[in-house]
DNA sequence: ATCTTAATTTCGGCA
DNA sequence: TGCCGAAGTTAAGAT
């Protein structure tokens, strides 16, 4: 990995076009290929930058280049696409290089699934009495996260997601328009269930006869360690 | 900004809950109290980081840690959420500082806005006499990008994108059921506009009774500097 | 390899 | 400030 701090100047040119003015930046050449360019603030994106696997090569500034002091010219290309960074040096204050080695990578705990996992064991918390029928219930367009059966008899599909939005309730909706197919199944009702339920995604569902349910997970999740204090 | 090459490892706690092993990464503490931590390779996302505002400071390791080659130890809070960064530097490589400045910013071009702006502009390019209703016709479940009259005096809804893609399309039709409702404008016809639009996508549209049509970005751009050049 | 879905999404615009 | 949708989304998982 090179790690430079340079006056520079940046234009990219592919799926948009793009210009950065000259200012001093941090370059980052990664040992893949890609490169990143970032500023003293912004988070985590940088202002401009080219995945893996990408080329690197020097030219040379042409005289009017020269003349505005340009020093060093950079093209960086995408391998696969046509996306290229020219990348105008005009004055280089730092330049170091280290080999970092392969990163053991991150190991992540507490998402989707866990709210998923929760949902099942306390599948209560859709009404009294409901049932669970299974997990990630399988169907021609993908799983159900949850199948169950309310206190009536009648089949509820349930999708869950972190942050319920638009797109959660279209899924619900093809998967409902399945299940209803079935006949050993329907008539089949929906909940769609998030931490968070979104006003434009709620009045969709709601439009559509889907019932939203808002999720407590740190609630759900200290029930799961003390499952008395849910139902008790 | 100050740049570390440090032996590290990483526990983060927030939204959810990470780890990073022990290894050699970059760590970037920008002049705004974010810090990014990247690997050698992955672009441009990093392993983990931290949004600012937030806060550094520098706390003795434990007796164990001590023992398990610690050296320093920080930790980075968010200082608006919960989020907490725990660093462990066993080793430091390097170790510099370079303040950058601020950053006059990336200049963006050939972006969905102006498209849009463009359309707008040129509405005729649907169908000759067509004419704006108006851009961003607001819905109970979104804006509609642009809103038309035919020249039979019909209605019509586009939306547009840089990329038709089936998301689009799902889109555009959900505004075309809800604006079908509205006696004052119905019947309401279709039209998904776009640089280039998917085979799916132009598929999912034509099924759906919904009109395709690609968008020349250079041709209009240039048409609005020169607007003779369109129609004369 | 392609498609689908989540993301500690980030980012910008507009109410 | 908060909500909503786009992004050179990116990234991970499934088909």
């Amino acid at each position: 990995m090179r790690l430079v701090i340079a006056d520079c100047s940046v234009d990219y040119a592919g799926r948009l076009t793009a210009h950065l003015p000259k200012a001093r930046r941090l370059l980052v050449l990664k040992g893949d290929g890609s490169i990143l360019i970032h500023s003293e603030t912004g988070s985590y994106k940088p202002l401009n930058w080219m995945n893996p696997p990408c080329n690197y090569s020097q030219h040379d500034p042409d005289e009017e280049q020269i003349a505005n002091g340009v020093k060093e010219l950079w093209r960086v290309s995408q391998a696969k696409t046509a996306d290229i960074l020219w990348i105008q040096i005009f004055e280089i204050h730092e330049d170091i290089q280290h080999e970092l080695g392969k990163d053991p990578g991150l190991i992540k705990d507490g998402v989707e699934a866990h709210l998923q996992e929760l949902l099942a064991e306390q599948i209560e918390l859709i009404g009294l009495e409901a049932k669970l029928i299974r997990r990630e219930y399988a169907t021609a367009i993908g799983p159900v996260d949850i199948l169950a059966k309310d206190s009536t008899g009648q089949t509820v599909a349930i999708e869950i997601k972190r942050r319920g939005e638009i797109d959660g309730v279209e899924q619900l909706t093809r998967y409902l328009e399945l299940l209803n197919r079935d006949s050993s199944l329907a008539p089949v009702r929906g909940i769609f269930a998030a931490q968070e339920i979104k006003p434009q995604a709620r009045t969709l569902a709601e439009d559509r006869g889907i019932e939203c349910l808002v999720l407590d997970y740190e609630k759900m999740r200290d029930a799961s360690f003390d499952p008395d204090s849910l139902f008790g």
